[in-house]
DNA sequence: GGCATTTGACCCCC
DNA sequence: GGGGGTCAAATGCC
């Protein structure tokens, strides 16, 4: 690609591809609060992960329109903060909306485990983030919330007891989209470290998911995340929280949403710096448990889509039907 | 001042 | 009785 179509871009301020993102993604969005959880089977489930990979296409094209004017700012040493930001802030929005659905599509193949009328069994919600895969322990997972005591006249305390709905273990921690209250911390017998509870900020919408987050084991950390209930709220992350990088940066795992991606490498990412403890992501504003308060880790790490724009993509997406095209190794 | 977190106490279950 | 889950007042932060 020529210098000159650079500059014609550039001087589109925001460019045609990139305020479309943002048209699409704010639109999906809205549509997104009209309703929460899919009640529609196969159909539901189908459109959700539509609409995450939608949602991972956009990203990258945001990323690609950073990337761009990165190159166009070099060439014209000039600077533009706004459209930087705008569009890290885009792509945050972005990457929490493909997160959302991911979590929404497992959960609501977790909810139908007990129904016949479909195929489709999710035993497995780990995932390699270091090359291996973390171990499971699903024993009592998929069950549906049980309140047995009702007891709550002030000074008894109303106590759950409760099996998980379903659990994680992962080197990082994940944010799923949605915020989370913390009103407890325990520390666990025959463990080193405290166990945290959370419940979903969204009281008012009478959300009563929860979820406990451990760390299991500290060189490499391991966090245990264990969600009860499902989340009845319509809404997630609003807020200003923290972004940090939800991708570990020795992460070997690349998903693929669209057959016509075609991985160009196996490893996106440089090697991990030699900080073993990584608690990446933290989706209460202040997770204060000794796991997830790594001395270690650095407090301003960069976000991996910075890493991410030094690799090589070859991204198509019919524009046609959800989307946008992105193809990253013509020009550079 | 409002909201989130911390932390000690209370309570239930095994 | 001990471990684990929850509550709520105290505390901290913005």
């Amino acid at each position: 690609m020529s210098l000159s179509l650079i500059f014609l871009i550039s001087n589109i301020k925001p460019s045609y591809s990139f305020s479309k993102v943002l048209t699409n993604f704010h639109n999906q969005n809205r549509m997104e609060n009209l309703g929460w959880f899919p009640t529609n089977g196969k159909k539901a489930m189908e459109e959700e992960l539509i609409r995450g990979r939608d949602m991972a296409n956009q990203l990258l094209e945001v990323l690609t329109f950073e990337d761009k004017s990165n190159i166009i700012r070099q060439v014209k040493r000039s600077t533009s903060k706004s459209s930087k930001v705008l569009s890290k802030d885009v792509a945050q929005d972005l990457v929490r909306e493909v997160l959302k659905s991911l979590t929404n599509t497992l959960l609501y193949l977790n909810n139908r485990e007990d129904s016949n009328d479909d195929s489709i069994v999710v035993r497995d919600f780990s995932f390699s983030t270091n090359g291996h895969k973390m171990e499971e322990d699903l024993d009592g997972a998929y069950i549906e919330l049980q309140t047995l005591n009702t007891k709550s006249s002030k000074g008894t305390k109303k106590r759950k007891l409760c099996s998980p709905t379903w659990e994680k273990t992962t080197s990082v921690l994940i944010d799923d989209g949605h915020t989370w209250r913390k009103y407890g911390q325990k520390m666990i017998t025959n463990t080193k470290f405290f166990r945290s509870y959370y419940k979903c900020t969204n009281n008012d919408q009478q959300c009563k998911a929860m979820k406990h987050v451990q760390r299991t084991q500290e060189n490499p950390p391991l966090y245990k995340t264990t969600y009860y209930g499902y989340h009845t709220c319509k809404s997630y992350i609003q807020s200003d929280t923290n972004w940090e990088p939800i991708l570990s940066c020795h992460s070997s795992m690349l998903l693929s949403f669209d057959n016509n991606i075609s991985n160009k490498q196996e490893n996106l990412l440089p090697p991990s710096p030699p900080s073993p403890s990584l608690p990446l992501l933290i989706s209460s504003k202040e997770d204060s448990i000794e796991s997830i308060q790594d001395d270690n880790f650095p407090q301003n790490q960069l976000f991996p889509y910075e890493n991410l724009q030094l690799c090589e993509f070859d991204v198509y997406t019919d524009y046609l039907t959800h989307g946008n095209i992105l193809s990253l190794s013509e020009s550079f």
